[in-house]
DNA sequence: CTGGGGAGGGGGCCC
DNA sequence: CGGGCCCCCTCCCCA
């Protein structure tokens, strides 16, 4: 005999035991703020709880403390509500950062809610705001299957909207289905997305900047896979120090359409030795600073790319589909491979191409060698004072804060700069110095040029910034030459 | 506070 | 298909 009210009740009760800290054994640490809650909840809601219970379920003595910070305290309210009560609150705001921080806790059940709830919003107007949903607590249950249509009912205050039951289709993570091919689909998924879609190329920029203010500290990019601080910051306008890679599981699980399988992008298992420690988000931050790191993910997420990407479009009618390639992890589509491939690399922060001489690491090559000309170089033979063309012999290269340029002598003196020339040695600053056929061409002139210039300029003194301040040891040590 | 310029990043497309 | 060029955009620094 099954009683039916059994689990909603038990839910109940542990809620209440929740809410009076009665029994719990664990803290969440989520910037700063904490939240207890029970250790076989979570492990039974969470694969990244139980991950990390599992690694640690020894010890039972001590209250377990788990530290986040790749989303906000609210976002993880509204998560930690819904394992308590199945109820999921979620709002046109808070859809994708609740989705990210799912993604992370690989919690599959949110997660195809949040697509749903995306996806539901091609039929719903637009006008209305403040979409709640709940999620059933049957749904809710600890099963995560994604092929079972997971169901949730409508909480919209609205009273003429009466509850209603969504099923959410099927996901066929090996389906037959060429989601792919259907560009009038994509298109129309646009419309819905189009508005989240700004709020992440938003971020994205921001996260550009991001990366630009971490490298000037001498940061080379965090990965946090699955997990990103997302929209949040960028709502509050706060610099947030977290990088792309919730594209990979944010923005792929963004796009309703891909049939890639997303838990394979949200699940780390680079990471599972770090995950012994309780503070694993810290501690795949650090991990994920290394340049190797974004390698191998990058490989992991070329290889685990599905096999179509292309999508056949029309763009007019009478014209012949074109196939273009659409990035798995945005709506950008593009007409080559290669260039989705190149495309890929903003989000998988791969940057195959590091300066030899400082360290900082580039998506693309001529982007190394621009950066390489402007900043080591500092091709241009004008004085940036009087403006006159100088020469090896007649001008120098000076630093003031960021921005180096040449000046004239006469100028210099004028200037009366504080800096102290250091002298320019490429051969000492360039720890691949000795790497043979793979360096580029243009460095083999700049060592040809540079020993010149070397042997001419070291009179006056090349300014040039030392970086080894920006560059944390790890980053320098594990400079190597291009890698392909 | 603001505008200009430098630096970096990304897309399109040609070779 | 990779390399390279051009263009545009954004961010940051500085005057």
């Amino acid at each position: 005999m099954e009683i039916s009210s059994h689990q909603s009740h038990l839910l109940e009760q542990l809620n209440e035991q929740r809410k009076q800290d009665l029994f719990c054994d664990c803290n969440i640490l989520v910037e700063g703020k904490v939240f207890k809650a029970h250790r076989n909840v979570l492990f039974a809601s969470s694969g990244y709880f139980k991950m990390l219970l599992s690694q640690s379920s020894k010890e039972t003595s001590q209250p377990t403390i788990a530290t986040f910070e790749v989303f906000s305290p609210e976002t993880f309210m509204v998560i930690l509500d819904f394992v308590y009560s199945g109820i999921l609150s979620l709002t046109g705001q808070n859809v994708i950062e609740v989705m990210s921080a799912a993604s992370y806790l690989q919690m599959t059940d949110i997660l195809n809610v949040c697509k749903t709830f995306i996806k539901s919003s091609l039929d719903i107007n637009e006008k209305e705001k403040d979409h709640y949903l709940s999620l059933s607590a049957k749904s809710a249950s600890t099963e995560p299957t994604p092929a079972r249509p997971a169901l949730y009912r409508s909480r919209r205050k609205a009273k003429s909207n009466p509850r209603r039951s969504y099923s959410i289709p099927d996901e066929k993570p090996n389906g037959n289905e060429n989601s792919w091919s259907s560009y009038s689909s994509y298109l129309s998924s646009q419309v819905i997305l189009q508005r989240a879609e700004t709020q992440l190329s938003k971020r994205g920029r921001k996260q550009s900047s991001t990366r630009k203010r971490r490298k000037h500290l001498g940061l080379s990019q965090s990965r946090e896979l699955g997990g990103c601080k997302s929209d949040r910051a960028e709502r509050a306008g706060a610099s947030d120090p977290t990088h792309i890679s919730q594209g990979s599981g944010e923005e792929a699980e963004f796009d309703a359409e891909n049939e890639v399988d997303q838990d394979d992008f949200g699940y780390h298992p680079g990471a599972e030795a770090a995950a012994k420690r309780w503070s694993v988000a810290q501690l795949e931050q650090e991990l994920s600073r290394t340049p190797e790191f974004m390698e191998l993910k990058a490989e992991e997420l070329y290889t685990s790319m599905p096999t179509i990407l292309g999508v056949m479009s029309s763009w007019n009618e009478g014209d012949l589909p074109r196939m273009r390639f659409k990035c798995p992890f945005c709506t950008h589509t593009v007409k080559r491979r290669a260039d989705l491939k190149r495309h890929l690399r903003c989000h998988t922060g791969e940057r195959p191409y590091p300066c030899e001489a400082c360290g900082k690491r580039f998506t693309r090559l001529e982007h190394l060698r621009n950066h390489f000309q402007t900043i080591h170089q500092a091709g241009k033979l004008i004085c940036r004072k009087c403006k006159r063309q100088v020469t090896e012999l007649t001008g120098c290269v000076v630093q003031q804060g960021t921005r180096r340029y040449r000046l004239c002598h006469k100028c210099l003196a004028e200037a009366n700069f504080d800096s102290i020339p250091e002298d320019f040695n490429p051969a000492e600053r360039s720890p691949a110095s000795s790497t043979g056929n793979k360096r580029p061409k243009w460095d083999l002139e700049e060592e040809q040029k540079s020993e010149e210039e070397t042997g001419e300029e070291e009179p006056y003194g090349l300014v040039v910034r030392h970086n080894s301040d920006d560059i944390p040891d790890e980053v320098k040590e594990k400079v190597k030459p291009n890698l392909r």
